[in-house]
RNA sequence: GGCGGGAUGGGUGAGCGGCUAAAACCAGCAGACUGUAAAUCUGCCGCCCGACGGGCUUCGUUGGUUCGAAUCCAACUCCCGCCA
């Protein structure tokens, strides 16, 4: 239940090594597949597997609500559930305050909520929370934390970050097995003061290992960078730095030049899902006109399952077509293209070259055009703002930025 | 042969005197997505321009009524029912 580390890039934080879990070693730094609702969507575990990952993130939020604890616990837990015999890393639920906010009432006690599903009245404890997970039986468990929406009011960010630490405190308590590890969750949104603050309060209750959370979630990309140097650069070096719901793949080796072990997201599954797949050179939109007829794989050279079987205008005809095959081979290109890209990025830190490693990879891969996106957003707040002209009359939706 | 109903932008299809370059959906063209309420969501989608605005041409065809017509009237052309 442990952290080993074996080798350290000279000129960076980077590091590399083996966690030790109840089901299985994973090598670091990793990234693991989001399966939110105990499944990898459109994959088969055995198809995740091959496709490298050693370890994935499930939900407790989510699991809860559907099928119910209980159900996975008469089961034979988690692992069984789902056919994944290797490592599992449960989130607490702490996210979903945060992702569905209008559900949501925090207090020092817990959160008060509306199931998404149905609407029935849940209140969750941070006690709970880890009996829950217990009963899930991850081999990685986290902190129930509260993850609040980016803001600039210090105080809202503040107030968040306190009640973390006082749950922080009350789930390391309720913690009854001994074989599985529990992280502690830093939080303080974009103050750093605050993040330092956080880093104090969580590492001196004492966890397996250390998550930086609530970044990625729409704040600007200096801030997010900024944040993971300063916080990781007071982590404790021997324990597990997890920075949460990160992500693309410029995000991944940067995070990992500052001395990040483990990453997990959405991103590559989801986008994958709605056509967005990654390449060396940045992403491409497959339903996109241009790939109609394109008798050539997605990305030469990519020796995945998708790209070494099919070209991309079968890709683009499958989207178009909205044929069930399109989410599991865009799925599988996008988590080999990241899985792929850590293990890459790993090796270059043992072979003592990930500094040069790094560089060639941002150099080549271009994050979505900026200019492209921004027009996009400009015409459709010109058309906001013609709407609410004169009338007077505005609309909650207004306030888009 | 007689009696009804209908023809709307790439498609389906609302509108039935001014608020209509014309709803909605589909198709099309782009974009977003970072601890997954997401196989979802957003923008554009007649033509032209100096583009948070302005101009032009549209609702089968032609001709009327009206200050004003996709909307009312007439004729014509096609379509679809029903009766002989």
């Amino acid at each position: 239940m442990s952290l080993q580390i074996n080798h350290r890039c000279p000129d960076t934080s980077a590091r590399a090594g083996t966690l030790s879990t109840a089901h299985g070693g994973v090598p670091t730094p990793t990234f693991a597949p989001v399966a939110t609702q105990a499944s990898v969507k459109a994959l088969t575990p055995e198809t995740v597997s091959a496709l490298g990952a050693k370890i994935l993130l499930s939900n407790t939020y989510h699991l809860y609500l559907r099928p119910g604890i209980d159900i996975i616990e008469k089961l034979g837990g988690l692992h069984r559930f789902m056919n994944w015999p290797g490592p599992i890393l449960t989130d607490s639920g702490g996210y979903q305050v945060f992702s569905l906010p209008h559900l949501r009432e925090a207090t020092d006690e817990g959160v008060r909520f509306r199931s998404h599903i149905d609407g029935s009245e849940h209140f969750i404890t941070p006690e709970a929370a880890i009996r829950f997970q217990e009963a899930l039986g991850a081999d990685i468990i986290m902190a129930f934390d509260e993850c609040p929406p980016y803001s600039e009011n210090r105080g809202e960010v503040e107030e968040a970050m306190v009640r973390t630490h006082l749950w922080a405190e009350k789930c390391l308590k309720g913690k009854q097995r001994t074989d599985q590890a529990i992280y502690g969750i830093v939080q303080g949104g974009g103050f750093g003061d605050l993040r330092r603050r956080s880093v104090e309060a969580i590492t001196a209750l004492g966890f397996d290992g250390y998550a930086i959370g609530g970044l990625s979630i729409g704040e600007p990309k200096e801030i997010t960078n900024a944040m993971v140097a300063d916080t990781t650069r007071l982590l404790p070096d021997d324990k597990v730095r997890y920075l949460m719901g990160v992500g693309s793949p410029e995000d991944i080796v940067n995070g990992i030049a500052r001395g990040i072990d483990l990453f997990d997201s959405a991103l590559p599954t989801r986008i994958a899902r709605n056509g967005g797949l990654f390449t060396r050179y940045g992403r491409k939109i497959i339903r996109n006109a241009a790939y109609k007829d394109l008798d050539a794989p997605l990305e030469e050279g990519c020796d995945c399952y998708t790209c070494r079987n099919f070209s991309a205008a079968y890709l683009h005809h499958l989207f178009r077509c909205k044929e069930l095959l399109a989410y599991s081979l865009a799925t599988i290109h996008n988590l080999h293209f990241v899985l792929t890209l850590v293990a890459e990025t790993r090796k270059s830190i043992i072979d003592g070259n990930f500094e040069s490693f790094k560089q060639a990879f941002l150099d080549t891969y271009e994050p979505t055009d900026e200019a492209i996106r921004l027009s996009q957003m400009e015409k459709g707040r010109a058309r906001q703002r013609a709407k609410f002209a004169d009338g007077g009359e505005r609309s909650d939706e207004d306030n888009i930025d």
